[in-house]
DNA sequence: ATCGATTGGGTAATCGATTACCCGGGTTTC
DNA sequence: GAAACCCGGGTAATCGATTACCCAATCGAT
């Protein structure tokens, strides 16, 4: 069924060596062959294996890429975007979601490594369990993260200032006149969740402002709705939410409004992500925008840069977010604050 | 950097073939030599190559995936479904995206042949432009198309009846009362956006009731909020739109609702698709469910079965999809339509 | 005691592309 | 006119895992 360069050199009565090298163009053969080499592959329908190509170079031109689901917006756009910026070096991607579980993710790994990709570009699902094998990886191959990290400074990353985010965020509501502040974020499983939350924190604390307690569940619309029904029932509303993503957010809103809750008036809520469809809901989201595009050119940057298990101490590149006020938060004009 | 089965072979003391037998267990080897080269596999952290693997048993447990874009929530619905199935089987998924380009989706197809999959699962972006890299690979391995189709017999495929999906939402509507109908779909590129229109147009045309010229763009929800406002521009609404998909549903809601028209009292909307956000959408989307996990069942189930240039007339599958009453059109209730 | 069968282990061929190495013929240079 | 050099082409080694094939040892049966 498969049809290889043996064929092809004898169709085109010269050695393989003269064929590869006509179709390499990596030493010079005459005319002559070319033409010959030239005509065989195109009846022969020949195309080289890049399965013997790659053993013979040691050398796949893949690099993997893992992150923990393919439904998250925010993880397509940045799948894109190294899509993309790979494909100017002709370099392909595998792509694996790892489901959010450390355990579909250390398989993930491992297959790719089995598949010996030339690098790997990981967002870790779980900032503890994920460490023995996303450090296991590093140890073969340049391996960098994005977006989410694991806990130690073991790896290379390339991810938004979460704490600068959310702490524009935080200044952005109090700036228009909130005086109780809430958050509605994640468990703390992954290096987000934890940064966005302390950002959180810090920045209340500074400003003094009332805190209400954080509530913590997933990345997902339906905790968003969950959250807003929290607040609802506590019988007291905080002016503004801050929220660890735009789903959340998106379900926030939807589930004050639904209760009459006007917002931006009565609370104001800020998302972070601003990827798809913070947009598209109504009112659009105001939130923190990732610079995505640039994340994954720097993320493939540096996977051009790191070696496998070099002993260099990890970069880490933190790139700075932008708030981007549209309906569900009042907007800053000097002067009309509050 | 590599250690190859000829390393934990040294290490263990025993030959390549043993050290090999006693890893796939498809020989006998006695409990000692099972034992030390365990231990030696331990001990130097062996991973077997997949890529010389894949060469000396032609092939690669792989099996390729192309999709228009995976920003689009109903393929990556697909994708994961089809992940799903595939993990059963031990089958690797390489997923790419072909940024709804013929030129690109060549491309891939070309790369996913040269990586040598087993198999491949497309969904050609164009009826006409994608038809010879779709024959030519279908020529080469197993391959079945999914959701949408190239024209013409050449290649199986699975996917939804879409004729009796546009049917089941027009009669719907029609159920509801509505005596002047809107089609809002996208250029007629694809066989999906051609069997929706195409069965609308059978529907209502038989129904009797008054058709206003449908409107062709995109499926995205930047061309639903055009084509609402190219509906209130004419001056007249008509008493439903039935959308080829759920994010031009979505855009055409809030075009209107914008606009002050009530929905579904003034004019009834029903998308197609119901994957992810047609529940979360405001009010919460009346629409055609694909069944996505049937789907990407079947679709590897027949995968397995077809052998590549298989000279056997292609087999289409058209799974019967299910019409979603939410909140978007009159639900219908027995004496209750208008 | 001897012959055939069984069992487990080792050697080397295989998959397909690339390329180190070698060779023969033509040029150039002193 | 001979030595040194290109230049283009061919042969075979190489990448790593699997396995066809061969061999020695052991066992059971006659």
């Amino acid at each position: 069924m498969g049809v290889t360069i043996h064929d092809v050199a004898r169709a085109a009565g010269v050695s393989v060596a003269s064929a590869s090298r006509a179709l390499s163009g990596r030493r010079k053969v005459t005319p002559e062959v070319a033409e010959r080499v030239a005509r065989a592959v195109a009846e022969l329908g020949y195309q080289p294996n890049a399965v013997a190509k790659a053993l013979r170079d040691q050398t796949t031109g893949t690099i993997g890429m893992v992150v923990p689901g393919i439904s998250n917006p925010f993880f397509t756009t940045i799948v894109e975007a190294v899509e993309r910026e790979l494909q100017k070096s002709g370099t392909d991607l595998l792509l694996c979601a790892s489901q959010y579980s450390p355990q579909v993710e250390a398989r993930r790994l491992a297959t790719l490594l089995a598949r010996r990709v030339d690098g790997l570009i990981i967002s870790p699902c779980d900032i503890e369990a994920s460490v023995p094998a996303v450090l296991d990886a590093a140890r073969r191959v340049p391996l960098v993260q994005v977006d989410r990290h694991i806990e130690g400074g073991g790896a290379d990353w390339v991810g938004v200032d979460d704490e600068a985010g959310v702490t524009l965020a935080a200044e952005h509501v109090i700036a228009g006149g909130a005086r109780s502040v809430s958050f509605a974020g994640s468990r703390l499983v992954n290096s987000s969740a934890r940064l966005r939350l302390s950002g959180f924190e810090r920045t209340v604390a500074r400003a003094g402002v009332e805190v209400l307690p954080p509530m913590l569940g997933e990345f997902t619309v339906e905790w968003g709705v969950e959250a807003g029904r929290r607040l609802l029932d506590a019988g007291r509303l905080p002016d503004a939410v801050v929220c660890a993503n735009d789903e959340i957010a998106v379900g926030l809103v939807r589930s004050l409004r639904l209760a009459g809750v006007h917002v931006p008036e009565d609370v104001a809520v800020v998302g972070f992500d601003d990827v798809g469809h913070a947009t598209m809901c109504d009112p659009p989201l105001s939130t923190v925008r990732q610079p995505v595009e640039e994340m994954a050119a720097e993320a493939v940057r540096l996977l051009g840069q790191v070696k496998a298990g070099d002993p260099r101490p990890a970069q880490r590149i933190a790139i700075a977010p932008r708030l981007v006020v549209r309906q569900t938060s009042r907007p800053v004009t000097a002067g009309v604050a509050d």
